[in-house]
RNA sequence: GGCCUGAUGGCGGAGUGGUGACGCAGCGGACUGCAAAUCCGUGCACCCGAGUUCGAUUCUCGGUCAGGCCUCCA
């Protein structure tokens, strides 16, 4: 295993050494939960989906620990939860549920642990006291600020001078804040917000504190791999880090910072073909989880990713490639288990998962060309590598046919035996008849040597 | 205003100092009663300008464009 990451922090990839190898651990922010997340959440959710399972195939599933944690405390929340008249619980368990109903269908397993803000006040406000107790924080007006002056690393996650990003800031500074840069640990709550208990009065924690609470609860300090959205390095990564070290008194917070780049949306080009291709649980209406997942992996994670209805569509091509090879070689045995040694090299370096899906068309392409003993260990490395990136799971008679209820199954059955029959008698037109049938009920015929198949044709 | 990325064929997207992945779409052929699928073959690209070099899409500089961050944000 030479697993190298390219780590933010550095600039530059780096080879993965774990501080311990028999404990691996991972850290990933996740959503607010106040509304449907849109799908460019979910691109982290299936990116580090990938990692967890290559770390778990590299150092043995249990000993990576994954934690991916849940903000359920927020305005935007409060203000939900306000216009329906409803406690922030109602809003928050309603949208974490659909979350990892739709993170599942994205073939991401469930982390080890899914921590949420509510459920870490304690650790939080005891980690708050621990700042102010190291002269990292200080209490003003109601308020308790990371004093951003007590780091002295502070800015070297993003790479920002502190100076540089006061004189280019497009904010008011806080009165009450000794330094501009310095950020919120705990708050006042405003009148019928929720609010929690603390020795600074009761109130609410600021957003940064409490994913380093919850890792330091779930994970312990420091961590291996820490990931996100790139949106995130500033303030939020470059705040934890801060805190995290300040409270520890533990130089390294996270070993690896990995981020994630955005998807990019062309709106014109996206509109025309499907109205709304922008959350996650509108999409897996019209598309398999699957082809949202392969769309998500097709490019690097770290580069910008060209979000479109034809994006999807080619995606779920993709896989009918790769199922059809699997359903034409549904009598060969896999002679192996381990996916392909080109396969890993390419999710080894840095998470290549675009030329890790070229290696597995090229195993395709071997499944449908190779001699017997060719195919047996072709169909294995397909079907071991396409796993570990958490494709291919399906049976390939469902990809084909999923979706279709009995009823209609036995009355496709029986036009195919029909059209069979009328094939053997050489009725050529009594066969296109019946073909022509099936097509109305958007259904393909494919003739071979062992009889016919069919698959449900695409939708959209 | 400051900081930072990126720009590859019809589309998406790897990668490389010289033989230019891969997928989808296209085209030609094989197979098929006809199709579909599959197989074989094939066309199409490296933003602009300058520099370094025997040679640059790949390195350097400048420009243009796009995106991100500096404020909630994957």
């Amino acid at each position: 295993m030479t697993l190298a990451l390219y780590d933010t922090m550095a600039r530059a990839k780096r080879p993965f050494v774990p501080r311990d190898p028999g404990r691996v651990t991972m850290y990933v922010c996740g959503p607010t939960v106040y509304n449907y997340a849109h799908v460019g959440n979910f691109r982290p959710v299936v990116v580090f989906d990938v990692l967890f399972r290559l770390l778990r195939h590299a150092y043995g599933r249990d000993a990576v620990v994954y934690a991916a944690n849940v903000t359920d405390v927020d305005d935007k929340i409060n203000a939900k939860a306000a216009e329906e008249g409803v406690p922030i619980e109602v809003v928050t368990d309603r949208y974490l549920a659909v979350y990892n109903a739709d993170a599942a269908r994205l073939g991401a397993l469930p982390p080890s642990f899914q921590p949420r803000a509510t459920q870490t006040m304690a650790a939080i406000v005891e980690m708050i006291e621990r700042l102010v107790h190291n002269n990292a924080a200080y209490a003003a007006d109601g308020h308790v600020l990371f004093n951003t002056q007590a780091y002295a690393g502070y800015g070297e996650l993003s790479g920002r001078p502190l100076d540089e990003m006061i004189a280019g800031a497009r904010v008011d500074v806080a009165p009450y804040k000794q330094h501009p840069a310095d950020f919120v640990l705990w708050k006042p709550s405003k009148p019928g917000e929720p609010e929690w208990d603390s020795p600074w009065g009761p109130g609410r924690p600021g957003w940064h504190i409490e994913c380093t609470a919850m890792i330091e609860q779930t994970l312990g300090l420091p961590i291996d791999i820490h990931g996100g959205g790139i949106d995130l390095v500033f303030p939020h990564h470059e705040n934890e880090r801060a805190q995290g070290v300040c409270a520890t008194h533990e130089p390294t917070y996270a070993a690896y910072w990995l981020h994630n780049g955005f998807l990019n949306f062309g709106e014109e080009k996206m509109s025309k073909s499907l109205g709304n291709v922008a959350l996650a649980h509108d999409l897996l209406k019209s598309y398999p989880g699957e082809a949202i997942r392969w769309a998500l992996l097709v490019g690097h994670y770290r580069a910008p990713l060209e979000w479109n209805a034809d994006l999807l569509d080619q995606a779920r091509r993709s896989l009918d490639r790769l199922y059809g090879a699997l359903r034409r070689a549904a009598g060969v045995t896999p002679s192996t288990h381990q996916p392909s040694p080109q396969f890993l090299m390419a999710l080894e370096d840095d998470l290549n998962t675009a030329a890790a899906m070229a290696e597995l068309f090229a195993l395709a392409s071997r499944l449908e060309t190779g001699d017997p003993q060719e195919k047996a260990l072709a169909k294995g490395e397909l079907l071991a590598s396409a796993w570990l990136m958490g494709f291919l799971a399906a049976d390939p008679e469902a990809w084909f046919q999923g979706g279709v209820d009995e009823d209609l199954k036995s009355r496709i059955n029986g036009l195919i035996v029909a059209r069979d029959e009328a094939r053997r008698a050489k009725d050529w037109p009594q066969a296109d008849r019946i073909r022509a049938e099936l097509t109305a009920l958007n259904v393909e015929v494919m003739d071979g040597p062992a009889g016919a198949t069919w698959r449900l044709k695409e939708q959209v």
